[in-house]
RNA sequence: GGACGGGUGGCCGAGUGGUCGAAGGCAACGGUUUGCUAAACCGUCAUACGGUCAAAAGCUGUAUCGAGGGUUCGAAUCCCUCCCCGUCCGCCA
């Protein structure tokens, strides 16, 4: 959510931002309905001030067990008006926030402009894509030929774009979680939480997946949200908090699973694991002061990178272009691995600073000393996406045999297996 | 799921229709007193959004006693719905 007092007196930067993201001018539109809101108000409280001071006059006559017909009859005219005007002023707010609660964040200046992700910018690279001297399989033939990812059974029971994964890899996905939290708690100091996976409303609004995106969510039955990302339950644990400065930054993780319908991706990566319903992902959220949010960005990003370091899996990082960023960003990273089943690096993190837009959705501020409460920064990033990591796991550490080693950081977390073979 | 009891300012807590944004206390802040500390005393002490102003300050208005609706000239107080917390019962990993 943007501030309307920002987009009062810079209503063309407002516009210049909707473009950036390929979107159309809404400045004005705010403007006239900011407008109409606040007459609608002024007009409003004069009467209520009427009101409230015949209501004393009123509650002072009978005091003094005078007859308060006449006043009685004066404020009764009132009403209707008062009736009236209120009703208009809640429904031109209501639209006014209806329009605000869409309008997405502003690129940062350091954003490339771009219509799409053909104009992201790739900011750096680590590791060579090894060459193979067969040709390498996707992890899709790799874990069926193992008998150790199973598809047909996932989609028995739950339909398309599950799966099933048994004997070492479900393990692998056990050991990638537990050795991305060891490594985001050990060394990168974000203190892990075990949070809920439904939620409400008003935290899916916080973090700006509603009212826009509802259709890539899943609600149950008693409305509530399956979240998409611990993004959602991380970052709303400061919600309507007002924090003491000295707890910031925070940094926050969890492993937990993330639920998403895919309704836009058709056709998309229909086989595999790469997109699915569901997937584990081990998500980072940090909490800092707005002149901190920047720096955390880039500690953000580095954290996530190096779990893909310490996996020796090859990486590059992309930062991505005005129209390619999600709705609450104001600059956005993407890590993508290389995956030799596909020949192409695919995104695996996105590290994004959403700035104060999701505090205001979500009403999280902090104070310094004694003086007024500011909106916080927000920040939040996977470290990583546990699902999409084995199967970069898989693919860049297949054997000729189909077999698949072992990442030396994640042996110890596999009781010292050193190679997934068929059984 | 059933039956009760609760949600009031940073905290505690009073307030069942009329100058109540809300007594009192605690905490905090400023001051007086004081060798220092403490104590005592005096004062200040919610937020949001309008209007006025070039702007800020100031002044002024409105709203806010869990949320939303309703009754009433007037609601913290009465009614309805919802949310949250607690206790007991039932069920249950």
């Amino acid at each position: 959510m943007l501030d309307i007092r920002w987009i009062r007196e810079e209503p063309e930067a407002l516009d210049r931002a909707l473009s950036r993201r390929g979107q159309p001018p809404r400045a004005d539109l705010v403007l006239a309905l900011d407008r109409a809101r606040r007459d609608l108000q002024t007009r409003l409280q004069e009467l209520q001030s009427e009101r409230n001071r015949l209501s004393r006059e009123i509650g002072a006559a009978k005091a003094k067990k005078l007859d308060a017909g006449d006043l009685m009859t004066k404020v009764a005219a009132l009403k209707d008006d008062t009736a009236r005007l209120e009703a208009e002023e809640r429904a031109k707010a209501a639209e006014l926030d209806a329009l605000l609660a869409v309008v997405p964040n502003v690129p940062d200046a350091s954003v490339p402009d771009g219509k799409d992700e053909t104009a992201n910018v790739e900011v750096r690279r680590h590791g060579t894509p090894k060459k193979f001297a067969f040709a390498p399989k996707d992890h899709t033939a790799l874990g069926t030929a193992l008998g150790l990812m199973d598809f047909d059974a996932a989609a028995r029971m739950s339909g398309a774009r599950f799966v099933v994964l048994k004997g070492a890899l479900a393990r692998l996905e056990r050991a990638l979680g537990s050795f991305m939290l060891d490594l985001q708690t050990g060394e990168h100091g974000y203190s892990e939480h075990n949070v809920p996976h439904l939620v409400r409303d008003e935290a899916v609004f916080g973090t700006g997946q509603l009212p826009k995106f509802a259709d890539d969510l899943f609600k149950t039955t008693l409305g509530n949200w399956l979240i998409p990302t611990a993004e959602v339950s991380l970052t709303n644990l400061v919600r309507e908090q007002i924090v003491d400065d000295a707890v910031l930054p925070m940094r926050l993780t969890a492993y937990t699973p993330c639920y998403r319908s895919e309704a836009g991706a058709a056709g998309k990566d229909t086989t595999g694991m790469i997109r699915q319903h569901q997937f584990t992902k081990v998500e980072l959220v940090s909490i800092t002061r707005p002149e901190d949010s920047d720096a955390e960005h880039e500690r953000m990003t580095r954290c996530a990178e190096t779990v893909l370091e310490r996996l020796e899996l090859p990486y590059r990082t992309m930062l991505l272009s005005a129209g390619d960023m999600g709705f609450s960003s104001r600059k956005t990273y993407d890590i993508e691995v290389w995956l030799p089943g596909q020949d192409r690096y695919r995104e695996i993190s996105s590290c994004s600073n959403c700035g104060d837009f999701q505090a205001r959705r979500m009403n999280a501020r902090f104070r310094r000393g004694e003086q007024k409460p500011e909106f916080v920064h927000t920040l939040n990033g996977s470290g990583l996406a546990v699902g999409r990591t084995l199967v970069a796991v898989l693919e860049n550490y297949q054997n000729a045999d189909g077999s698949v080693t072992v990442p030396a950081a994640l042996r110890p977390y596999m009781g010292g297996m050193e190679k997934i073979a068929r059984a």
